[in-house]
DNA sequence: CTTGACTCTCAACCATGGTTCATGTTGCAT
DNA sequence: ATGCAACATGAACCATGGTTGAGAGTCAAG
């Protein structure tokens, strides 16, 4: 199949396959006479592996990494088993994170919606949602207060 | 304070206290005879609430006119509502498929441990983990097997 | 009163993940 | 045979979120 076909099948744009094959994220594909690329179906699957990682944040680089691997010799795994590690535990991390954001943002969002809270200091809760902040040094939650430009002072 | 000691209290470098200054998330400062900025604590607090935004993944554009809102008028609230609505909505679908994406990544480590599973297997599994297509049009996973560089064609 | 650490500005640079553009072929349909 | 869509290349451009460097002034300790 051509590039664009291979583009729609994916649910990506012809041009970010082309730069894909310049990260070496896909190989390059054979080409007919007339220089056009040709896919095979092996390269939709290749290529939705690589949008599924995406989404998963994988950043290009370890994606990769791993498709060298999966390509190549199947040695090099214990690299990759790290890495896999690492981003299960920030992916850990993340959940909590984000549970405990999800928890502040409904119940600010409520307070808001009542009228409880004044913009600034519902905002202030929003942005900051201290609790997040439990995973590390854990500075004290902190009021935010309109500044002008040129601060009074 | 100096920035240098503000760039301490927030956690941050100093190049991106004066980075952020230019971007109009912090107000330009006062300035000492000598043009050195000078910094009070409320600037403590109000580059800890973009870091504490950042944290959270709020772009620096939305952050930006969270603040904005804070220090102006109380009014364009309609807008940051619906910012942190669809926050909430993303936060919602990414904790969904984060807590997919462990159990699968807390999985396949396991089976890759335990030797049942090939390197080009488990790779695939983990990078597409494809219970998170869930979400959307759902293509069927894929084997994604060995290419070489020149595909044998 | 010198030395070193800190600050200033402005501009350039970096990485990531692409997109757009100019210019030129190819291929299919009418 | 002609025209338009799709393909090709290479280079430039974009946004985001900063970092680095050059060249110069400032401050505090010894």
């Amino acid at each position: 199949m051509k590039i664009g076909e291979l583009a729609e099948q994916a649910g990506i744009s012809v041009s970010t396959i082309r730069f894909y094959e310049r990260q070496g994220l896909m190989p390059e594909p054979n080409r007919r006479e007339s220089g056009y690329r040709e896919y095979a179906e092996t390269d939709v699957d290749r290529l939705r592996l690589i949008v599924a990682a995406k989404k998963r944040r994988f950043p290009l680089s370890i994606i990769r990494l791993c498709l060298d691997a999966v390509d190549g010799a199947d040695e090099p795994c214990g690299e990759i088993a790290r890495i896999v590690e690492t981003r299960l535990k920030e992916i850990e991390q993340e959940i909590t994170d984000l549970s405990t954001l999800r928890g502040h943002l409904r119940a600010q969002l409520q307070a808001w919606r009542a009228g409880s809270l004044p913009a600034a200091d519902c905002l202030c809760a929003i942005l900051q949602t201290d609790a997040l902040n439990n995973t590390e040094k854990s500075p004290p939650p902190v009021e935010v207060r309109r500044q002008k430009k040129e601060q009074t002072n």
